[in-house]
DNA sequence: CCATATACCTGGCAGC
DNA sequence: TGCTGCCAGGTATATG
């Protein structure tokens, strides 16, 4: 589900209502993806100080120490003034005296995890090898073109692998590389200096919009408070296979790399 | 170091 | 209907 732009509206819905809140609970429903790395109990009496982002991660900053939230495929947070019974996907209640923090997640993708800071081990073995935010200003052209040029693999793939630039999955991937007219499949090492340029505008570009539309709902993603996202709508070749291409016509196509699927229009993406 | 495959888990859907 | 197989927004880890 959540690609950088669910998990920045996702946090943006919730940030302002738990900030300041001090933590009078924690209940832990079924194993996520990695334990939580210190006991519930030890975390009633924290105050939330801030809500940051981080790639596709949340960072809730406490008076002592952090916890790091990430959705995985299928998870979304909801914040509600009072409890309600947690349904079977619901895994992670943080109830403050502002009120529940929920973690929805029906794979179990997604984790939870407390470090005592940012920089502890704990918290760098998940952030440490994270490429830059594509969205804060730091996202330097130069930089970036250097980076692609050591790549050998599909420009695709090393997007997915957020090691240059992070936040761009699935979706936004597939998204970037057709506004940019790239072929997926193209190696990031043989992509010209105008190329690139393209490619890095255009990344900020549909995660921007992407973030402006309430994120991506293709299935079931929701804010904290429950609202859909809209960017699927306009989506240019996600999920259109066979579909006309909106700028040529000619059908999408779809392939697999890394066993993800990928979609590009073969007339408007060159190799 | 680099690139690719695997594992984790549940639900929804197409096809028989 | 009910079964089977496949697919799904991510990423640390293992393997070549």
């Amino acid at each position: 589900m959540p690609e950088l732009p669910e998990v920045e509206v996702t946090r943006r819905s919730f940030a302002d209502k738990i900030v300041s809140a001090t933590i009078m609970e924690v209940r832990m429903g079924k194993p996520l993806r990695w334990p939580l790395g210190a006991s519930a109990h030890s975390l009633v009496g924290r105050q939330v100080v801030a809500v940051r982002r981080r790639g596709k991660y949340l960072l809730l900053d406490l008076d002592e120490g952090l916890l790091l939230l990430h959705l995985g495929m299928s998870g979304s947070l909801n914040f509600a003034p009072s409890q309600v019974p947690p349904g079977p996907h619901d895994h992670m209640d943080l109830v403050t005296n502002h009120g529940v923090l929920r973690l929805h997640d029906p794979r179990r993708f997604g984790a939870v995890v407390w470090a005592p800071s940012e920089a502890s081990p704990q918290a760098q073995k998940l952030l440490g090898h994270l490429g830059v935010e594509p969205l804060d200003g730091q996202f330097d052209l130069a930089v970036f073109a250097k980076a692609l040029k050591k790549r050998q693999a599909a420009i695709k793939q090393v997007l997915l692998a957020g090691h240059d630039v992070v936040g761009v999955g699935n979706i936004y991937a597939s998204e970037s590389l057709f506004m940019a007219g790239i072929r997926p499949t193209t190696r990031a090492s043989r992509l010209s200096g105008p190329r690139v340029a393209k490619l890095h505008a255009a990344i900020v570009q549909v995660l921007s919009r992407a973030v402006q539309q309430g994120g991506s709902s293709l299935k079931d993603f929701v804010n904290a408070e429950g609202r859909t996202g809209y960017f699927q709508l306009e989506a240019a070749v996600y999920g259109r296979a066979g579909a006309p291409c909106r700028v040529c016509a000619t059908p999408i196509r779809s392939l697999l790399q890394g066993q993800r699927t990928t979609f590009y229009c073969p007339t408007c993406q060159k190799p």
